[in-house]
Order: structure tokens, then sequence, then C-alpha cells
DNA sequence: CGGAGTGTTAGTCG
DNA sequence: CCGACTAACACTCC
């Protein structure tokens, strides 16, 4: 599940409640899914939690990192007295006794909160990194569709060299950060864009306001608490968000556009579900 | 049983 | 070296 803004929700959560918590013990239950060293990060206290794309870094006493991407089925769930935060993708886990079947890690503090890393399909990690690897692993990416660092001109640059399908350019982290499968095909029927021109086709009235849209749309999503699709979880407190009962697109193939009523398409461009629709983007 | 799933990366080829 | 394309990662649900 976990988009830029699931993750922005989730960096607000968990700020809200780990700083300040010294980690006592690791359990790591699955060899895949943690890299780097628990010594240094035993006895070390939280300080903040921050995003930067789809990552989590928990900045330590010590001036080491714990470094999380979720992936596609990553969740990070905070159990404490009685209560229960986190987020993520959204699965029975959210509600089940931890561990559970698909917790990879189990953080304890020494007030005795416990923070679970649930990870179905083992795409995701968590690892234990330096200031100077943390900086190198950021490098790869462009900078954050919701950072104004992305400008017009930026992204004319980027597009108007490259032959792949728009919706793909704006899916390439290394070009731009933050945009997944969901919120680049809802970007691109709000901009009136097809996702499979080529991005060089595009003309700057046309980037333009797909930069509109993409920003309009994150921080909605980020003000909604992100995108739950299982509806069996989205009544629970703290963990589900809103946004989708904002979807235009995603996930409505066949069911009328909210904007013309002609059936919701839907294709596969680089092995991503793609919906749009073929009369109200160009 | 086959296919699809909210993400990224390694490898190949031109 | 760059861009385009595919397979792979591992598991659950429909």
């Amino acid at each position: 599940m976990p988009e830029l803004p699931e993750v922005e929700t989730l960096k607000r959560r968990l700020n809200e409640i780990l700083p300040g918590k010294t980690i006592a013990r690791i359990q790591i239950f699955h060899p895949k899914s943690f890299f780097g060293q628990v010594d240094e990060l035993i006895g070390q206290t939280i300080t903040a939690v921050n995003r930067r794309a789809k990552i989590l870094t928990f900045q330590l006493s010590n001036h080491q990192f714990l470094m999380t991407h979720l992936k596609m089925t990553g969740q990070l769930i905070v159990v404490g007295q009685g209560t229960r935060v986190g987020g993520g993708h959204p699965n029975a886990d959210w509600v089940q006794d931890l561990p559970g079947k698909h917790t990879r890690i189990q953080y304890s503090f020494i007030d005795q909160t416990q923070l679970f890393f649930n990870d179905q399909r083992i795409f995701g990690w968590m690892r234990q990194i330096d200031q100077l690897g943390l900086d190198q692993e950021l490098a790869k990416y462009g900078p954050d569709m919701i950072n104004s660092l992305v400008t017009v001109d930026y992204l004319a640059a980027q597009f108007k060299r490259r032959s792949m399908p728009i919706k793909q350019a704006l899916m390439d982290s290394s070009i731009v950060a933050g945009v997944g499968n969901i919120y680049a095909c809802e970007a691109l029927f709000a901009a009136q864009i097809l996702p499979f021109r080529p991005a060089k086709s595009l003309t700057n009235q046309e980037i333009t306001e797909l930069l509109t849209q993409s920003r309009r749309i994150l921080f909605k999503a980020i003000d909604l608490g992100g995108t739950t699709f299982d509806g069996k979880y989205v009544d629970i407190d703290g963990l589900a968000g809103g946004f989708q009962n904002e979807l235009q697109v995603y996930g409505r193939a066949g069911q009328p556009c909210l904007v013309c009523g002609r059936p919701i398409q839907k294709i596969k461009l680089g092995g991503r579900g793609t919906y749009y629709c073929a009369h109200c983007q160009k």
C-alpha cells in the first residue's frame, strides 16, 4: 500500500510517540528483512522520525539511523499500554495479536512499548546505517514531488529526452520521487493526459498541469491520512486513511468516468495496472 | 490453477 | 554510459 502520502502519514504518527524511546531488544524473525549491525541500535534512543521519498529514517542518539522501506506490503505498528498506532499495508495484522505470521522484526523499548515490522511479501526491509551511508542511499532519488525543487523546467528537462510512457517517467524515482502507481493514475487523469504518451511528447503547458495536479493530489491524500483499500480495516482508529473515497480512476475499470460517464479503461504499462479515461485524457 | 497486487532493482541488450 | 525492457523478489487472495 504505502506510497508517499501513506508513508508521510505514518511518519507523523510515529513522530508523536517514538522520540524519547530507547531500544532494549531487537528480535529478527526473517533474515532478509534486516541489514546492518543490531549492536549499533541497542541502547540507543530515537530522537526523530523523517521521510524522504517512500523511505522512513529513525534518527538515533548515537548519530546512527534505522532506515526502512515498506515496499508493497510492509507495516509498522507500535503497541503500547492499550494503544496501537501505525500504518502501512492494510491486512489482518493490523488487528491481530503481535508478533504475528508476517512479523519480520520486533523492537522492544525500555518502557515496554513494542514496534513491529510486518511484511507479507518480504520485499521491504529495515537497516542500520550511518550518516554517510544514508546520504548515499538517498542520493539515488530525485527530489520529492511535493518538494518545491521540482519545477516545470526541471521536469521538462527530464521528460524531453525520454521516450518512455509519461506514467513510467512520473513513477521513476530517479527523476522525481514519491509518485507510485495509484497517484500516477490519478494525477494523469486530473491533468487530462493519456498515460502511454511518450514523456517527450508533453508540452510545457501539460507538464505544468501535471505538476500542479500531482502536488494537489498528494497533499490532499496526506490531509486525509493516505489511501486504505481493504474495507475491513478502514474503521480502525489511527491506522486507516480516507483518500480511497477520492479516487477517480484507480481500480475503477469498466465503471463510468466521473466526468464524462464513459467506461474507465485498464491497460498494462511497464507491468503495472493503469487506469484512464480514453475520452477525458488526451 | 492462473493471475494480479499500493515497489524497486539487477541484469540484458542495443 | 544511457535508455528501454524484463525478470525477480515471496506471498496471499480471488
